[in-house]
DNA sequence: CGCTTAGTAAAGCATATGCTTGACCATTCG
DNA sequence: CGAATGGTCAAGCATATGCTTTACTAAGCG
C-alpha cells in the first residue's frame, strides 16, 4: 500500500462500499436519525455505526446529536471534490488518447513530446 | 456485505486504491509494458500484475499482448461510466438539499475546496 | 424514580486484500 | 541450441475490512 494521504482517497474509499453507497442513496431522499438509517440495513445498529463514521470521516456525510438523536445528512461538498477530480482524470486521459489516436496495432512514431 | 453487482461497482472498487490509481496516472502519459509498469512501483511485478488484473476487470485499463510484451492502456469509456455516475449522484443530493434548505440550523454554502 | 429508547464503546471473528516468494512457460537473441 | 527477458501461475502470509455480540451511558417518558 502507498499514498492514501492524498485528499480524495477517503472520498473513493468511503463510495468503494456498497453499502455505505445504497446509505448515501438513501440519505439523497432526506437526513435520517441513525437507527431509522439502520433499519433499512440487513446489519446491526453498530455496523450502520460504522459505516457512518467512515463516511463522516470522508466528509461525505455530516451528523449532528440533539437530546439523545443523532441526525445524518449529506455533505454535497465531497460530491463535488469527486466529480472534480473525475473529471480531471477523464479529461487528461482523453486529451491525450486523442493525440495517440488508435495505439495498440499501430505505428508508434506518434507517440513522442 | 451487500450489492457488489452494480456496473459501477467494480470501477469505484479498483480506483479506491492509491497505487491503482497511481498506475491510472502513469497510464495517462502512455501504454507501457507490464515491466515497465512494474518499474516505477516499490513492489513485485506479480503486485503491479495483480492490480492490473483488478483495473482490467473493471474495464478501466485494456491491455494486449505481442509476442511476450503485454501493453496495458486505459479505457476511457469507463471514467465516462464513472463520470455520469458522480454526476447524477451530485445533481441527486443537490436538487434536494436546495429544496430542504438548512435543515441542522446550518446555511448549506459552504461548498468550496 | 425506573423503564425504555437512541446511541456508543470494545472486543472478537471470518473473510478479503495487498503483497511476497518460488516455480514455471514463452518469446527473443547471442 | 541455451541463456536472458517478459510474463504467468499458485501458495502463503500479515493486515484490513465488514460484521457480530456483549456491555454500557445518556436522554426521554410513564
Amino acid at each position: 500500500m502507498l499514498d492514501h494521504s492524498t485528499p480524495i482517497d477517503p472520498i473513493l474509499h468511503a463510495i468503494a462500499d456498497p453499502t455505505r453507497r445504497a446509505m448515501i442513496e438513501r440519505l439523497t431522499k432526506q437526513p435520517v436519525s441513525v437507527s431509522e438509517l439502520a433499519g433499512g440495513f440487513p446489519m446491526s445498529l453498530q455496523a450502520v455505526m460504522q459505516h457512518l463514521s467512515i463516511l463522516e470521516g470522508a466528509a461525505v456525510v455530516r451528523s449532528e446529536k440533539i437530546g439523545r438523536v443523532r441526525t445524518v445528512s449529506l455533505n454535497p461538498a465531497a460530491l463535488r471534490q469527486l466529480e472534480s477530480w473525475v473529471t480531471a482524470q477523464r479529461t487528461a486521459w482523453e486529451r491525450r488518447l486523442d493525440r495517440l489516436g488508435d495505439i495498440l496495432g499501430e505505428t508508434p512514431e506518434d507517440a513522442k513530446e
